[in-house]
DNA sequence: TACTTGTTATACATATAATAGAACAGATGC
DNA sequence: GCATCTGTTCTATTATATGTATAACAAGTA
């Protein structure tokens, strides 16, 4: 199993595995190309209702993350090319002017920052393919 | 006014309130010891219902970034003092993980991320005080 | 044929978000 | 004193989000 749930977590489950799914191909633990469980499977490995992992699928399909065949079941894109666009890039900005800001308060330097920055970008695998 | 709300945003009301509340101080627009608006005053501004507001401002009180009395109303805290322990770091780290993992994967560099955060800082006010 | 796949439909329970109206005690200004 | 404003609390209702439950269907597989 490449996924940990918390039940008791506030973040809900479907969020919590379409997280970890994207942030699971940031970090090379999922290769484009490779396929994912289907939704009945992933829903008993979890122990959770297989509508929960459905909704999941169905949003990273939606925003081109995964794509789903009748025939290879649900896989990773192997055509990854989403692109920063301005919407994008905009939504990134208002959300870390938002949570930088209470971080600036509580006494977290700029400095600190893109060290951590730094670190996070340093899990992320080079290349993402197969 | 010094609050901007879009009704149309999937972000609930209060938490664009307390959003801006907080973004506001890191840059200077409220001061420590400055007063906010009654609830039902900042409710009738907006165009709310006063219960939204007061659930901002309990938060707020909660968390130590305002102070309350019955003579001055509700003030922003003037001995802001918050600190930035480690259930807070490993939450922000956690955040961070996540939301860089999508960015990475849409192409926007280590560089470029430290360059925003840069910029960002920049709108904070070097020293939060009266 | 039996089984698994994704998909869809309906229903239900619970929690959250937002509104609504009412009331109360403490403080303020006339 | 009296009216007004303050934060606070209570109950209630509506809408939406989340998660579960059961069932069914068409397409592909062994």
């Amino acid at each position: 199993m490449f996924l940990s749930i918390a039940f008791e977590s506030d973040i809900p489950l479907y969020q919590q595995i379409k997280n970890q799914i994207i942030t699971g191909i940031a970090q090379g633990k999922l290769k484009p190309g490779e396929s994912l469980p289907s939704v009945r499977q992933l829903a008993a490995d979890i122990g959770i209702n297989f509508h929960t992992v459905n909704k999941v699928y169905q949003q990273l399909k939606q925003e081109s993350w995964v794509v789903i065949h009748r025939k290879s079941g649900v896989i990773i894109n192997p055509d990854l090319n989403l692109q920063a666009n301005e919407p994008y890039r905009e939504s990134l900005k208002d959300t870390l002017e938002v949570l930088f800001a209470e971080a600036y308060l509580r006494g977290v330097t700029l400095e600190e920052s893109q060290q951590l920055l730094k670190t996070i970008y340093q899990s992320y695998v080079q290349e993402v393919s197969k």
